[in-house]
DNA sequence: CGCTTTTCTGAAAACGGTTACATCCTATCC
DNA sequence: GGATAGGATGTAACCGTTTTCAGAAAAGCG
């Protein structure tokens, strides 16, 4: 308290002078409060002068208390300020109405998204949130998922289903209910939602070898604990292999969720001697990088260069030449992950494997192969 | 409830087989753990043979016990599996180790960088982060913020100043401390962390006039609710004053945070007969937009139009032309947020106004006005 | 070796709610 | 009118930790 005071760094004559007047307001506040809000649901209790159970229960289950009651201890609840304490609830009734979730990382758009939506829905049917991020790092998954149990939330969202083993093994053991999300795997004993990454970059794929490409380039992400990322890249390649088309190794790069990588792999993949006449990529991010490069270096797209994207961002419609991608409905996607787990916590029945559309959408930086490639 | 289920997509007959397994798989493991795993501390306390304080002092404070005991202790916990229960620990403890954090949304790449590296921070230092949104929306803020104290957070992070009068009582009588972050207002009794916008803004604004423009337009983000945005309004007139620069009314716009809003505002003002030969716009996003527009309708940035932003998101340096804007280091901004309450409820000394520092990064979006405005 | 410190450990009372159970009413029904 | 069902309320035992306090053991000391 005292040494706080005095550690303020006061800058300019206003503030020399207002924050003593602060740090009394709230320390005065504190402990007026502190004395008669203690002892937070006894406190109304004796205000209404019922039992705690009453004030408990006009709470949790309004209907099981008459309408006076009701309003006496309403009225008892907005004049003491009461505040219920989460903890203790949670504690006794064994249920937080709580929901954890782990992303890799919230720094990209695609996830921002995802978790916004889930967030909106959980609110609006009661629940919250517990959001954290591994930086795709299993062990750092894992230990997160501990805390957010140790935490007390009902049930998890994750990301894909490249997990360690333990995690599952200790959400079985804690019986908390998970869903994988951003994947389908109908294959799989486990619940998810999602689309099915390796049709929808097949079709990616597809797509230039409709428009008569027969080199293509394929620029992933990070296959490494990124199942998403690899049945993308499984996507493609079972794509050219349909066609018997070849792929040199050269010509697949791997790149991490950053323009500057992307452009740096664009760079590579546009000075080989013998170059793609069309590039697929892993993600709307490194499509971005393909695209930027290819027009400094001075290549047209799409006259010698076809670029497809994948997650259709936003940027994707505004770039010139726009970006054809794979739209995938994130926001659906991660709300119906929020979906299965609150109705499965609320005892009904469920869908295990819940697919979501993707759709490729076409624009301006596909086109046929130029006649003469180099 | 019942067009979800029918809506549902059921692909395969793996996905119709496996579900009940499943079922039968979690339940029976739940049940099994549930009677070894249950009142945790003291089944680590039996099988070590020691009372539950002295398991829990081991968690805790482990100098305080004896090495052998805290040795047969770690082996009990690790054998039985224990996971502490957070909600039990805070009822008890009267302290979370958790710090609560309310943005405007998620889907803003400032804002999602920030978080990231707030909760970076936080869990490098044992702490964790229980994210909320409010959408620009006080009455959501205040009730988010209720949310955030009555599940026990230790602290608050708040984006800006701009609050509901109750939140500010709320929190000083559940003396729970908070910190606004970026604003830097020294002269404001509450602690806060970030960069000074208006002088920001006034030195982006200083950029063009220094360039010798004197036809300049704003585009604004919606000043609603949004200090942030009002500061750098009010840096970008002061500076227009200063050099006795008009600025005609139409010549000024606001608009939401998204590239559509902005590519129709600068549409707008590039279709006026008297138009401006810079823009200083609120935030990159909005750059973007008018770059866009203005390519869209062949204005050529620079030369026909100054454009700079205000943030420096990474595409600011990728775009062509590249972006001339205010960098601001938002990443540290967060992280010094954290640091604050952390080093405030350790009852350390802390520094109640924290300027951070911006810079203006010249790019190629700005020159000397074309000989011949229009 | 007895006495005082100090260190380590255990027993039990919180912490702030929920909820099973008991109790007390008041209709309802024969 | 008395028995009874059923709804409204109160009592008190938990929920899984931490923490105070006190006792036991170990260590220091003359």
């Amino acid at each position: 308290m005292d040494n706080l005071t005095k550690s303020r760094h006061i800058v300019g004559t206003a503030a020399t002078l207002k924050p003593p007047a602060y740090q009394c307001n709230v320390t005065f506040m504190g402990l007026l409060t502190a004395r008669s809000a203690k002892q937070g649901i006894r406190a109304v209790a004796k205000r209404a002068g019922v039992s705690t159970a009453s004030v408990s229960r006009a709470i949790n289950n309004p209907e099981s208390v008459s309408a006076s009651l009701r309003a006496r201890i309403a009225q008892a609840i907005e004049a003491v300020g009461y505040i219920p304490h989460a903890p203790a609830r949670i504690l006794s009734s064994r249920r937080s109405r709580t929901l954890g979730a782990i992303v890799p990382t919230i720094d990209n758009t695609m996830f921002a998204r995802g978790i916004a939506s889930l967030q909106k829905y959980l609110s609006s049917v009661g629940y919250m949130l517990f959001l954290t991020t591994s930086g795709y790092d299993l062990d750092i998954e894992l230990q997160q998922a501990r805390n957010l149990v140790s935490r007390g939330v009902d049930g998890l969202v994750l990301r894909g289903d490249c997990h360690h083993d333990a995690l599952r093994k200790m959400l079985a053991d804690n019986a908390v209910p998970f869903i994988n999300v951003g994947i389908y795997q109908p294959d799989r004993p486990y619940p998810c939602v999602g689309t099915d990454n390796e049709a929808a970059a097949h079709r990616a794929a597809a797509h230039v070898i409709e428009l008569g490409h027969r080199r293509i380039g394929i620029v992933s992400a990070l296959q490494r604990n990124n199942d998403r990322a690899s049945a993308r890249v499984a996507g493609f390649r079972r794509a050219l292999a349909e066609a018997d088309i070849e792929l040199p190794s050269k010509w697949h790069v791997e790149v991490p969720y950053t323009l500057d990588d992307a452009r740096e792999a664009a760079r590579y993949l546009l000075s080989l001697g013998e170059r793609p006449t069309a590039v697929v990529c892993g993600n709307d991010v490194i499509a971005y990088g393909v695209l930027l490069e290819a027009e400094r270096s001075g290549y047209s797209v799409p006259r010698e260069l076809s670029v497809v994207g994948f997650d259709d961002l936003d940027w994707s419609r505004h770039l010139r030449p726009s970006l054809t991608t794979i739209h995938v409905p994130t926001a659906e996607t991660w709300q119906r992950a929020g979906e299965y787990l609150v109705r499965h916590l609320a005892g009904e029945q469920t869908i295990m494997h819940h697919e979501v559309d993707y759709s490729l959408v076409v624009r301006e930086s596909t086109a046929l192969p130029s006649r003469s490639p180099k």
